[in-house]
DNA sequence: AACTGAGCCAACCGCCGAGAC
DNA sequence: AGTCTCGGCGGTTGGCTCAGT
């Protein structure tokens, strides 16, 4: 029944590590190397719980780890990257060499969210306070109050805005140790004919520290990185277009343009100005909706929900192949982007537009059931 | 010099999915 | 099939340091 437990969990040491447990830890994995951590406590002579050594390795020990503070450039990618995919600590960690989850978490708490507080950037949404406020406000003088019910007589609109992780989006700069910098605030969709087969190829500005593909550098855009998307295909990122040019290393922050190309000079970046640009829903985002809507499958999510899944699955094949080609596939669907901040351009919005949604459903059972006012 | 509060960060907690038993 | 641990993750806490009073 079960596997043993790894210790005895009420018997083992707890606290701060001293540096003869540092040094038995090194010890043993110089030895045996990383393995089952389990065993680690008794091999290593440790009266510690196997979870414990793990944790002392991966955020403190391993070699490679840096133990210097946060370069500016590091501080700008972790924003960026939080204002993508919100607080997954690992993901962003795995794109900063020698950063563990742990550190950028830390950062993050005791820097980061502070610093874009006092700019007046909600760090949750990454939207700027008035914004939220606003986005409030219009709840508020909404005609229709019956209709939304309780969510619109008290402050968690506010909250639920204010706590919501942001609308991932293509908003990433400011790479580290890098050659590459992708200064955009929003994708910017444009249409390529492909002079070789007359496909219409829809590209991105995209993430770089991933494997995609780029517009010949005769063509691409200054400080743009371009993400194809082919329509003509089922699969996105065709590389068959002459003018494509597919980067074959994977290696997070390089890219075949010069810094002096792509970076902005310090003081021309505005972090203000960028920070304060609305970003666009994740391109895609109608396409996704659609696609659904053709499946027969009815917006029983919010929106944002939805994204978010969809997002998650994303970043799951980030994660798995360490590229950006095959993540963001929505079938071979014209990318129209375009229209895609209209109706659904906030989260609250889209709140607001699904509990009308199960008001107009359920009007009996949700009639007053959540008016806790 | 003593106290206090903020900042920082290492370590722990608790949850989850995968897999062992 | 069900129970349990492992490993990974994000959230939280406890204790140390330091500046301000």
């Amino acid at each position: 029944m079960g596997r043993p437990p790894c210790c005895d969990k009420s018997n083992v040491k707890r606290g701060l590590w001293t540096a003869e447990e540092d040094a038995k830890i090194l010890a043993y994995v110089s030895k045996y190397g990383i393995g089952n951590w389990t065993l680690v406590p008794k091999k290593a002579g440790l009266n510690r719980c196997g979870k414990s050594c793990r944790l002392r390795w991966t955020n403190y020990l391993k070699p490679d780890l840096k133990h210097d503070s946060f370069t500016p450039q590091e501080e700008e990618f972790i924003i960026n990257l939080h204002k993508a995919i919100g607080s997954r600590w690992s993901l962003i960690a795995k794109q900063l060499p020698g950063r563990t989850d742990n550190d950028v978490k830390n950062y993050w708490n005791t820097k980061l969210r502070k610093k874009l507080s006092k700019m007046g950037i909600d760090p949750v949404t990454h939207k700027p306070f008035s914004q939220i406020l606003s986005d409030y406000g219009n709840i508020s003088g909404l005609q229709n109050t019956r209709s939304y019910g309780s969510l619109n007589k008290n402050i968690n609109y506010t909250t639920t805005a204010m706590s919501k992780p942001a609308e991932p989006s293509s908003v990433l700069t400011g790479y580290p140790n890098t050659d590459i910098m992708m200064i955009r605030d929003r994708p910017i969709v444009e249409q390529v004919q492909d002079s070789s087969s007359n496909e219409n190829i829809t590209s991105w500005d995209f993430p770089s520290p991933y494997q995609f593909h780029v517009i010949n550098q005769e063509t691409i855009q200054p400080q743009t990185t371009t993400f194809f998307i082919n329509e003509a295909t089922s699969s996105s990122c065709s590389s068959s277009s002459s003018n494509v040019t597919k980067l074959s290393s994977p290696q997070p922050y390089s890219c075949q343009q010069s810094q002096s190309q792509i970076l902005p000079s310090p003081s021309s970046f505005n972090w203000n100005e960028f920070l304060l640009t609305d970003p666009l829903p994740f391109p895609g985002f109608q396409q996704l909706q659609e696609h659904r809507h053709i499946q027969g499958t009815t917006l029983a999510q919010t929106p944002h929900i939805d994204f978010a899944a969809e997002n998650d699955c994303a970043l799951n094949q980030i994660v798995q192949e360490g590229s950006l080609e095959s993540a963001f596939d929505f079938g071979g669907q014209t990318n129209q982007r375009s229209e895609a901040s209209s109706s659904m351009s906030s989260f609250v919005d889209a709140i607001l537009d699904k509990d009308s949604e199960m008001r107009a459903e359920f009007p009996d059972i949700l009639d007053g059931s959540f008016d806790f006012y």
